[in-house]
DNA sequence: AAATATTTTTAGGTTTGTCTAAAAATATTT
DNA sequence: AAATATTTTTAGACAAACCTAAAAATATTT
């Protein structure tokens, strides 16, 4: 059985919307990730269904089988492993990798995967601190919270981002606010909920809850 | 305007043949090297001709416009540069890394095969020794002559080979004859061509004619 | 519960890239 | 040059992946 580019895009907008929540996944909300139409969708959910990749219930929304899961997982491996291979061999800024990575998670053949793996070094997060599955689908965790759930004094180091937006990733390093920085909660003005902090070389600044909310530390 | 991954395909093989002469490209050619039908061919001959990226001629076959000419060649430069990359940095063999290069061709974006070529030190030459095309479209030449033309006494070092099939490859790493070995014309037997070569680590063999005339040597 | 709004599906259409079968053009043989 | 063979094109279909507009189902208001 063949699957299409089209049909893994879709698999993995699946998987993304039911990390979020148990319930099934929507129509509406995947034609948001995928940017088409609700009618589109409802085109693929069907071949997708007769697939086995999903479980579809009319007007119900879909959940991924266990197979749907296996490749969603396959693939946001590659797509991370090559975003890893873009920065870190290629020197791509961290808001310059998506594209290319979407295109390249869907090249398949031989051990691709596993050698471009071995070749980064096993990886375990991409550049934007996301978790690399491994080749058997497990997770890495890591404890991590948004910055907006700090208390003053508390310390930790930045390891990863909520939105993966360009704009906000190059306002991060225009900030020097990059993954591994180090910072230190001073504290929260309660009119706006924004945040004053100091990196560990010794800066200050104030954050706005926006970013607050959208940046994930380790505290410790 | 879009330029689809199909369409690629057909420019490259449409300068593939028109490499070996300068006459038109014909119909039944390119489905040969397609592997489709020559009524596909035809529509898509005439979708290129629309989008003037070959001038065609009902019946007459096909040339490649400049521009037609310009997309192939960055194509080739980006196969090309992706195999040296699967080889050299992923381990594959070089009988392996067509398939792969074949779809990882078609990425595009931002200045992926710029950042590839200098992450690779600009190679000159894939690893079945094609030469890879610069960024300006310009290709490196090499004087290189199949050892079928070779004359005993002759030495030489192995550059390239005409047949890319795995099956010569294969046979090549076999007999240990990769791209850089090193090997000195014996005799060439009048009944049936074969030729008796003895190699730089001192080993002799005898090789067939279709093998010599499938293996380029850079003489002197 | 009826009316209204929202979501989802169906129906029918488009483009890309393929196919087979038949027709037209070109090339080769006798 | 006529007959035959080969090559190429046209005509008509099909699947994938999308679309718009209308209908059906579900959810929310009043």
């Amino acid at each position: 059985m063949t699957i299409t580019q089209a049909e893994e895009n879709y698999l993995k907008a699946i998987f993304k919307i039911s990390e979020k929540s148990d319930k099934p996944a929507l129509t509406n909300a995947i034609s948001a990730v995928m940017q088409t139409t609700a009618a589109s969708v409802t085109d693929m959910l069907k071949r997708l269904a007769e697939k086995d990749l999903i479980s579809y219930e009319k007007y119900k929304g879909v959940q991924l089988t266990e197979e749907g899961n296996r490749l969603a997982t396959a693939l946001i491996r590659k797509h991370r492993l090559w975003e890893v291979f873009l920065t870190e061999k290629l020197g791509f800024a961290w808001d310059e990798v998506h594209e290319l990575a979407e295109q390249l998670e869907h090249v398949q053949g031989n051990d691709l995967v596993g050698r471009l793996d071995a070749f980064l070094g096993h990886p375990k997060f991409d550049p934007h601190g996301d978790p690399i599955p491994d080749a058997d689908g497990r997770w890495a965790y890591r404890k991590q919270s948004p910055l907006a759930t700090l208390q003053a004094g508390d310390h930790g180091v930045v390891t990863g981002v909520e939105d993966h937006s360009s704009a906000f990733l190059q306002y991060l390093d225009q900030l020097g606010l990059g993954l591994g920085a180090g910072i230190e909660l001073i504290e929260r003005f309660p009119y706006d909920q924004s945040v004053r902090i100091r990196t560990s070389d010794n800066r200050e600044m104030v954050l706005s809850e926006k970013v607050s909310q959208n940046l994930y530390i380790k505290t410790g």
